[in-house]
This record gives C-alpha cells, structure tokens and sequence, in this order.
DNA sequence: GCATAACCGACCGCTTCGGTAGGATTTAGA
DNA sequence: TCTAAATCCTACCGAAGCGGTCGGTTATGC
C-alpha cells in the first residue's frame, strides 16, 4: 500500500469537519461515531492535523474541531503529507527548503542515478493528484448521487 | 515513503541487466558488486522477478540472468509490482481480474465513500507513471550525458 | 570432481502500524 | 463552585514488514 490507514482516516475526519455547515466546533467523539472509528486512535491524528495548522480546536466542554480554512483552500498534499511525512517515491528522495529534489546517490557517484527518471515521474504523478483535489470536492463528491460521481473521477487524473 | 528499498534494488538490477550488450547471462554477483548492493539480499529480489517473468535464469557455473524480454517491452508497472505487491494507495483497493477496481467499503454502507474519489486520483497518476517507463529509457537515460537528462524528466509526468 | 552460481528457507534486529490506557488540563453550564 | 465534557499528552503493546544474514542444496561448465 502507498499509504497507511493514518491517511484514509485523516482524510475521512477532515471530509466529516468539511460537512458541517455552522462554524461551531464538532467534537472528535461524534467523528469518531459517525465515521466508526476508534477515537483514541482519532486523536493522535487530529494532533497532526492540528500541528500542520489544517484544524483549529477549541477545549472543555462543548469544545471540539473546526476546520482551520475554508474547504476550497484545503489541498489533499498538505493533509496527506501531515499525516503521513514527506511524501517521496524513495527514501534517498528530499526535498530541500527551495522546492527542489534531491537524490542523495547522485552525490556519491560519477555516473546518474539509473532510477531517478522514474521516481520523479512518480513523484509528479502523486503530487498532482494530491495537489489537485480539494476539500470541497471531497465533501461534495461523498455526497453527492452515484451518477454523477461516476464523472468526477477522471476529472483531475 | 511509497516504496521500499525492494523497488529501488529491484530497479537497479534490471537496469543493470538491460546494461549488458550481448544475450549471455550475467551473474547476480558481478550485479552486486557493480551497484553495490548484499547479493544474498539481491537473491530474494530477482527470485519475484523470475517468478513473475522479468527476467530467465540459467543455473550452474558462468550461469546469471538476463532479461526475459527486450528491454523496449518492458515497463516499469510490472517490475514495481513484482517487486512489492499489488499497487494501490490504501488498503481497501483491491483490483478485479477483470481490471475494476473495488472499494471494500462501499459495499456495507449506503452513502459512498468519501475518500475514493481522491484514490482513484492517486493511483491513476502513479499507474500513468510506471505504465508509461520502459525500461529501455532508464537505460538510456543512466547512460547519457546530464544536460539531456534534464529534459527527459518531465516527458511521461 | 571441483569451482561456480542459482535456488531455498529459516532466522534476526529494527521500525512502523494500528490501537489502547491513563491521566492532566481546560471550559461551559448547573 | 462543582461537575461533566472535551482536548491534550505520554507511554505502552502486539503484529507485521523491512533490510539483511546465513547455511545449505542443486545444477552445470571445465
């Protein structure tokens, strides 16, 4: 698997703040309910999330999780990448502060690195899919009718 | 990361075959010696390969491998599968024989799933990615000169 | 028959994953 | 002011995969 279950669950939490209409707080023991999930795992989670800035929270009772921006804002590389790291094909893949990426074999050798073409390849193909689909659309599309949803899909492949 | 050494390794060692001119065999420790890499660990990895057609082996003294197929034949999605499994983003996709693809939860709930739209996404990109690299273009591309490198990165993304 | 090299299976230390547990802290409302 | 509700934090746990090693068996060219 691409990615661990820690992605598809922060996904899901974030669609279920997506969905709520108001601006009061939604508790992480209705997420967890409504999406069935266990909520002491939900937590460590929703801290990640909180840390990259994606949800504010507000503590005590009657407190809970709302979305940090408006679900237009939110891109799926920022919310899968709080969850699960730095999103790279290959461990000998960084990025650098600059936005470029570095192949740490390259440094050590004379001659190119025989895989680099391919996980750059990858690495593009991951980050526009991510970087192209929005909250929104996430939220709409869960809830919007088997018909149409058929459409979306290719829409940002 | 997405993938494992095991990708990169496994890579590595059909580049490293697809290197060689003639249609002799090649033994599994000059492979080793000439990346770098444990044979005995290597050993495990082109046992997939073999098992999956990648490559054909020929045993006893100056016995190795070579490449089943032309190098032009070959493209990189069946190589990574061979090498790490099946090849979805998150554990509730599963392909079909008949090349569907399922999500295991929409099977027992009556709204659909809210993260499958973004899935589909990913694993169109990385499929387009690994689908669309031949390994004849790694070869060629770990051999030329680094100013044309820069410009074959961006041709399959 | 000997060196070479593919084959095979067991094992091992380490990290991550998915999840649980227990507590500390903050806050709204009675 | 007390209490219930909720976030927050740290530690822990079993299972699985990763990266790698080892010892041995089989096949083959010289």
């Amino acid at each position: 698997m691409l990615f661990s279950t820690k992605a598809e669950y922060g996904v899901r939490l974030m669609v279920e703040l997506g969905r709520q209409p108001g601006s009061q707080p939604v508790s992480l023991g209705s997420v967890a309910e409504a999406e069935r999930l266990p909520l002491s795992y939900l937590e460590h989670l929703v801290a990640k999330l909180r840390k990259a800035g994606l949800v504010d929270s507000t503590r005590g009772a009657h407190g809970g999780y709302r979305l940090a921006k408006p679900a237009e804002e939110i891109t799926m590389d920022a919310v899968v990448e709080a969850l699960e790291g730095q999103i790279a094909p290959m461990e000998c893949f960084h990025d650098t502060p600059e936005g470029k990426v570095l192949c740490s074999h390259e440094a050590d050798g004379d001659h190119a690195c025989s895989t680099k073409l391919l996980w750059m390849r990858v690495q593009g193909g991951v980050n526009k899919a991510l970087a192209g689909t929005t909250l929104a659309e996430l939220v709409e599309f869960s809830t919007e009718s088997a018909p149409t949803r058929a459409a979306a899909i290719g829409s940002a492949a």
